[in-house]
Parts: structure tokens; C-alpha cells; sequence
DNA sequence: AAAACTTTGTGTCATTATGACACATTTGAA
DNA sequence: TTCAAATGTGTCATAATGACACAAAGTTTT
């Protein structure tokens, strides 16, 4: 790609273009307390932004690819390794940044809240979760990150199972949906959104059911990688509603 | 983003940080004489692979956005200014190039064939097309980054209207079918096809018919926005099949 | 001029997916 | 025992889909 020139060696040409790089996750989880859908947040370590909130994010390290920055970042903000990760979006405004040129990549995450808070104490963690219809504003641009990020998980949503990663691994039909109508901020009719998970067929009944609760339980299930593998070779995909 | 240090100064932290970035354009286009996809490709100017064909690329300024360099990179290579363009994903291997650390950004961008060749003489482009399904081997990672492109490519196609950019102004149904077989792969019911333009209503019918063809001349269509927009106001969305 | 050819263009029908809706069931609490 | 508050299931009308056959508009051939 460099452009021929008889002066400069390509390695300092490389160098010529070079401009910092960062990370920066939507770190998703779902509250079934409140219902609502959830984002770690951490208060902005930049100076121009003090006391704004703002994802979690780093610089990249020379010699790491950007899956493993965004590792790196899950596993320092939350001591958890293995994460639902995506890469949504390159964010390159050149002003975007106030100590000078950087382009960051924007990934979401989704975890179970609970994993994190059983974290928090023993690494004390100190991002905090927010529930996203709260959010008003955020630092640098990442209210915009934030935006295509939901987007991003809702397209997700619905066309493949990732909702599992902010359940427990038991669950309720009842969690399920209320899961999808917060994040695609839809109400779902209960009868059809249970015949559409049967026909997809990629949950199993475990034969549990709810404890402590002041009406009838509701049974537990658990995804199953095994179905929707099967599902896939059908040549069926999964998709709500 | 930036850890909270004594001795180093922000900036040059960034400095320490930077990597050189690229992007890395995958240009389709629609030959419908041949019912193939197409992709525009320069030989590398890179010397580990020369010979070979990549896509087009170049590194990005220390001050201009993604877009701009995207749009800066089309405009040289194809003369074109006004392009569908859409970005698609980073690529960070540590090592994807040869001469040091790259991190490129893939987009893919749709525009006419036609209006490429206006352009090539006058312009002396060197970019030639390469029917798809014939490509095998790409400089770099851009056999991984093209197979991408194609996914992004199929989904958008089904989900917007994103197809008429790769075809002339007035068009057959049947020249619109053609082209969404090719970039999808599978075969489409005619009838079926035309059936759900008719029902998506984002075509208008220009009273035209196609001439100097040995058979009976299909009705000419154009893309209309207004009925496009009209049909997202209304909740709708297009999709094929 | 008529017949043959080639491709465009349209309608029907069975099947499946969707959205709207009502009633029975299971638990704990009163 | 009854009540309250959930969970859990079935039906029906409508819309979307996939499979399919025949008529229409040109050109070429005879």
C-alpha cells in the first residue's frame, strides 16, 4: 500500500502515518431485578473529561491485535476471560480525542452481571453499571459509540442466540423475554414468543423449576450449543420474533 | 483512556502507542454480461508481493477521518467521488504486513462498471475486474478481508436497497434479478422476485423498453428514493427474499 | 404472412409464519 | 378453601412464502 518514493524507507513511511489506537467495549448486561439493560462504566481518566463517564477502553499495544486489546481491557475492568465479544465500528473523527490523534475500534461485550459482581470485592473492580436509558451523556464520543453499539446487539438479537450470555445459565422463559423486550425496547407477546423459541428448538428443559416465589414456578432452561449447531446445518437460522 | 502516569506526557504516550493504519477498499461492481460479481484490483506495490493483486488501499493521513481517506483512495483509483460506501472492519493481525505493524480498515464500497471504464482512459486507471468466483489467491490478508466484504455484501443487499448502486440508472427486473443471484449464489423464482419488488414498491416504472434484443423487451425501472424513504416512514422494511 | 422461437410478464394455490387473543394450571398467601 | 398472581398452552384469521403454468410481445425463420 505505501506509495513508491526513492527517499523514504517504508518503515518510515509507515512510521510518518502512524496514529495512536484504543479500544473501547459496550460492556452489556441484563438486570431481571429491574428489568432494564445495563453498561459498565468507569469515571474518564482524561483530565478534559473529569468526572464524566466513559466506556471501558485502552490503548493498543503495538504487537496486539485488537481482539486481544479488548481481551486485555475485559479482563483488567471485569476478571472475566472468556466473553461474548464483537467488533462493531472504527470511530476516527480526527478531533475526537483532545491529547491529539486517536482512532479507536468499538467492540461490545455481553456478560452476566451477576459474574461481575461476584468480581468486584476480590479485584476491586470499580466500573459500575448503568442502566442505559439513563445514560444521558457520556465523555469523549463514546455516546455515540454507545448509539451503533445497542443497534449492533440488536440486530444481533434477533437473528442469532447471544441473549443467553446476559442470563444466568438456568433461566425462565418469563427472564428470556423480558431480556429481548429491554433491549429492543419492544413488547412481545408472551404465547408467540414461546412457540417461536419451541420451533427454533434450541433451549433445554431442565426439569427445574423456579424457587421461592409467591405464585406458580416458572421452569428452568438452558441453552443448548449442541440444538442450535444442528439448527445451523439445516440450513434454518434462528431469529425473534 | 490513557494511563495515569508521573513521568510521561500524554502525548507522548500516544506516541508511543501509534501504529501506521490503512484502508483497504473492496470496490464491487455488476458485469451483467457475464452475470458475474466483479471487484476492482491493482497489482501490490509491495514488494513481498508483487506480481500479486490486491485491493485498493493506502495508508490513512495523520489528520483525516476513515471516510476521508476511504473516499480519497476511490476518488484515485476509480475517478468516482460519490460512491455507496460502507465500513465494514478492522483487520489487526501483529504481522499481516510484511514491512511493520498495519492496522487496516476494510470498506466496501458498490459503483457501476460503466461508470469506471468512462473513466479509465481518461484517467489512465490501472485497477482491472476480477470476475469473484475466480479470484484465489490476494496480497496480504485481503482474501479474508474480500471474503468478509462479501458477507457484509449479501446481507445488505437483502436488507436495503443497496443493489441499484452496482447497476445503470434504468434497469430490467430481470437485470436486477441477475444481479441479486449473482451476489447472493442461489437461483430466484422470477415470478416470486418480481412479486415482492411489487409489494416492496421502490421501483418506478419508467415507460421505457429495452432495445435491439431479439425477443420481447422488458419495461425499464429506476431505484426512486422518495418511495424508499415513503416505505421506512411507514415502519416497513425492504427485504429479499 | 404465418409459424416458430425466445424472453418477458402475470395469477393461483397450498403451505408456512405471524399477530391477536382467552382460558386453564400451579404455586403461596389470605 | 378461596384468592391472587403468575406460568403455560391452543385457536383462528391474516400475511408471507414457495412452487408452478400459461399468455403476451417482440424477432427470426420458413
Amino acid at each position: 500500500m505505501p506509495a513508491n518514493t526513492r527517499e523514504k524507507s517504508t518503515a518510515e513511511i509507515l512510521n510518518e502515518h502512524s496514529v495512536a489506537m484504543s479500544v473501547d467495549c459496550v460492556v452489556f448486561g441484563y438486570d431481571d431485578t429491574d428489568g432494564d439493560l445495563k453498561v459498565l462504566l468507569i469515571k474518564s481518566e482524561t483530565k478534559e473529561f473529569k468526572d464524566q463517564w466513559s466506556l471501558l477502553g485502552d490503548l493498543v499495544l503495538p504487537t496486539e491485535s485488537l481482539n486481544t486489546a479488548a481481551t486485555r481491557i475485559l479482563k483488567k475492568r471485569t476478571g472475566i476471560e472468556k466473553v461474548y465479544l464483537e467488533q462493531v465500528e472504527a470511530f476516527s473523527a480526527p478531533d475526537r480525542h483532545p491529547a491529539g490523534r486517536v482512532v479507536t475500534i468499538a467492540y461490545y461485550s455481553l456478560i452476566k452481571i451477576e459474574d461481575y459482581e461476584l468480581n468486584v470485592e476480590k479485584l476491586d473492580l470499580e466500573a459500575q453499571w448503568h442502566s442505559l436509558r439513563k445514560i444521558k451523556k457520556l465523555a469523549f464520543d463514546h455516546k455515540d459509540i454507545l448509539k451503533i453499539c445497542i443497534k449492533r446487539l440488536r440486530r444481533g438479537l434477533q437473528e442469532s442466540p447471544v441473549g443467553f450470555s446476559m442470563l444466568p445459565n438456568k433461566f425462565s422463559l418469563k427472564q428470556l423475554q423480558n431480556l429481548y423486550e429491554a433491549v429492543l425496547g419492544i413488547e412481545l407477546d408472551r404465547r408467540n414468543f414461546r412457540r417461536k423459541l419451541r420451533n427454533n428448538d434450541i433451549l433445554i428443559e431442565l426439569g427445574e423449576t423456579q424457587k421461592s416465589v409467591t405464585h406458580r414456578p416458572a421452569e428452568l432452561y438452558a441453552f443448548d450449543k449442541k440444538k442450535y449447531k444442528k439448527l445451523l446445518a439445516e440450513g434454518k437460522r434462528f431469529s425473534i420474533p
